[in-house]
DNA sequence: GCTTGTAGGCGTGTGCCGTACGCTGTCAAC
DNA sequence: GTTGACAGCGTACGGCACACGCCTACAAGC
């Protein structure tokens, strides 16, 4: 009976995305999210609880779009943790600017936790159990987030390595080496080859 | 000629990790630092550009602690690796609550650099070169980073996990059943579990 | 068709934050 | 004794998240 609302989550979250898009990570607050919605800043509070929540479903909205489908079991194992891997890489790479906030939320995801059951029932058939079937999946869940991050807030050719290049290469000799050769290398061949680096020792 | 400097660099630092003990990394300010060491807030900024340069300091005095002398080689070269690995998880995790800076900030350490430049050679004794090499480097990166991040800010033992025991086991039965037997691993067994598994993988 | 309860939205104010800028006081060199 | 370089301080500004109370649009009951 009363007023009805003017606002859906789904264009409070899109109107958050979008001042991340254009402003960066330090750019979201309150106050510039209501703007985007031509709202006042209070008016956001009848919507979320606090500035935590919002960015609880600003992580949301990206892992809950990872489909958690089993890959087709025809497919070894290993390329089918793989592919689940891959989406989850995809979601995230597809708006790097949250990636920390994904870090620190990831917990409260349902998308999340659909993507670890679907994973757990790979290991399972594969012939994981137990403890070991417990590390396995804490090691892929690792890998995943600390790849990424390396990925996007150090990149391979980024300034970090450039860095490395100019230093004295009498003091680091392999690493100015390294610094050479991790030009040649893409991001998607460092983030595979280093999955394919776990997957090996998770097989044998 | 003028006034003499009344402070050091380590004593600002020692001050900043007294305030981040105390009052967690959220309590870190330039004020809180400032009042810990009994001086105005702007006074700081004599020995200190801005924040960042502090938070820099903060990690670079955590970093800059690793031995990352070449452990002896008379052992197998995935042992000197773990042991550079068990090395630079130490020094992160004596004090936790800075780790979201230094995955921040840690291309700028030298001790980071250091640690790189012995892990690097170690893999090259190994036979490892090129891109290879390369991608090995960031593996073991990306998973010690991933897998602090994990321990300490998603904890096994810790609330995320019992909230997966309560959820319903019918659609999430191998998330359930992993929740159980999480229980039972330590942090150092889940860390040096997967340290494990990539390890095995990097040999083979 | 008027009244009234409910709930959405807004404005103001508080206490944090980082830091720009200009002043004051102290000391060594001359 | 004078001077000038520089450590340290105080004030002020523009941002932030958010508590709190007010106003107002609406639909149900009479």
């Amino acid at each position: 009976m009363p007023r009805p609302r003017t606002l859906t989550q789904d264009r409070l979250v899109a109107a958050a995305h979008a001042v991340v898009d254009r402003e960066g990570l330090a750019g979201l607050s309150m106050r510039a999210v209501a703007k985007e919605l031509g709202m006042s800043t209070m008016g956001l509070y009848r919507y979320v609880a606090d500035r935590e929540t919002l960015e609880r479903l600003l992580v949301e909205s990206l892992l809950d779009a990872v489909d958690t489908a089993p890959p087709p079991d025809d497919t070894p194992w290993r390329e089918r943790v793989e592919e689940m891997v891959r989406r989850l890489r995809v979601a995230v790479s597809a708006r790097p600017a949250v990636l920390p906030l994904t870090v620190t939320h990831r917990h409260h995801s349902p998308g999340v936790l659909r993507w670890s059951e679907t994973v757990l029932t790979i290991l399972d058939e594969a012939g994981f159990d137990g403890t070991r079937r417990v590390i396995a999946l804490r090691a892929l869940l690792g890998y995943v987030i600390g790849a990424l991050q390396l990925e996007h807030l150090g990149p391979l050719a980024g300034p970090g390595t450039t860095t490395i290049a100019a230093l004295p290469p009498a003091d680091f000799p392999h690493l100015a080496d390294t610094a050479r050769h991790a030009r040649d290398v893409t991001p998607d061949a460092e983030f595979f080859g280093g999955l394919a680096i776990l997957l090996r020792g998770l097989a044998s």
